[in-house]
DNA sequence: TGCATTTAATAACAAATGTTATCGCCAGAC
DNA sequence: GTCTGGCGATAACATTTGTTATTAAATGCA
């Protein structure tokens, strides 16, 4: 699991070790909880194989906004930073095998990197990429019709229509499963 | 305009000096443009006084996305970071006065102030607020009724409801201006 | 295998939202 | 002052999207 990535990082054998070290593997069936909403999340996780969904509750309604697949990883990320009660749930969609790692570990190692330039830089440049890809979502929300941000899905993130239910996936692009029915049916007459 | 920040950083008056005589004063009129679409951004905005909109064409329509005020800054982020050219172009709403710094001194700064690790976690975590606040608008997109994103709205940002032009604020929720119309009519009719 | 559960498609109707057009108000230009 | 253009409200109608219910297909499991 480990090994694609040893090579990008500029730090030694002994530190690797002592970082991967703190990766626990797990193994979990589908439809598993990994965090529930109002807890504090206390463990980030890695994506060996399979894939997890971010929702929350509105209301009664369960809305899906993120998917996560193989070599993602994943946390309620305010709630991971902030130590706020996350707003949202994580769990798997289908059976997954997840490598996981406690906080307090993360943080020392994020200290611990902030001092290498290079992993510095690189952790910044993330957080940014982060932002950026949030921004984009976000914009199509505005400027899209739910026809082409399914269209959009389908080009730029094809896995997520392969590999996820629909109903996810209509609530991910804000519309309902009868709507997103209606809109596969209409392109597929529209090709004819 | 910069006193009031002058005792939050631990870096000494010769440093400080230097830093703010880097930004360049402009008094510019309503609806100046200062970055189009397609330029690369190599400013960084303050704003003293006034206020602007980002916006951007889509297919003839003009699309709101954020607003700025006062102690705001303001670029085309992934513009100036990563030196695309600007999807977004940004223009002034009310006449405005503005504080202006090339990206070259800004980039030395941020060099420098990487190096002071109070300042360097100020930084990262402004950028992780930012992400969480594009994550809060995004959310509000798929799980709120454009009435209750307009009701957010009213309750955390108040001053845009008071100071931007209706058809501004329409096309940031979303909506149309006749929508936006019809949802102000219904509430103020429920309030009776 | 067969049964229960999940998932997807479709129809009929309801509600929300967009489109186009018209009117009136008001601030700024002259 | 008057005129003009920008802005906002409203109406009538069109389109999109949601709701509820039904059915069928696919899937997982005993």
């Amino acid at each position: 699991m480990f090994d694609q990535y040893k090579n990008r990082f500029p730090i030694d054998e002994k530190q690797w070790n002592d970082y991967i070290s703190c990766f626990q593997r797990i193994e979990v069936p589908a439809k598993t909880t990994l965090l529930k909403e109002g807890e504090i999340s206390k463990k980030l996780l890695l994506i060996e194989k399979g894939c997890i969904r971010v929702w929350f509750n509105n209301n009664g309604k369960d809305v899906t906004f993120q998917f996560f697949f193989e070599n993602n990883t994943v946390a309620s990320i305010e709630s991971f930073i902030k130590k706020f009660p996350s707003p949202v749930f994580i769990e798997t969609i289908e059976p997954s095998v997840l490598w996981r790692m406690h906080k307090k570990d993360v943080d020392r190692i994020m200290a611990e990197i902030k001092e290498i330039p290079v992993l510095r830089d690189l952790l910044i440049n993330s957080v940014f990429d982060r932002t950026f890809d949030y921004m984009k979502h976000f914009l199509s929300f505005i400027k899209d019709t739910p026809t082409q941000r399914y269209l959009n899905l389908l080009q730029e993130k094809p896995q997520i229509i392969r590999r996820i239910p629909q109903h996810y996936i209509a609530s991910y692009l804000g519309i309902t499963t009868v709507h997103l029915s209606r809109i596969k049916s209409k392109l597929a007459k529209e090709k004819k």
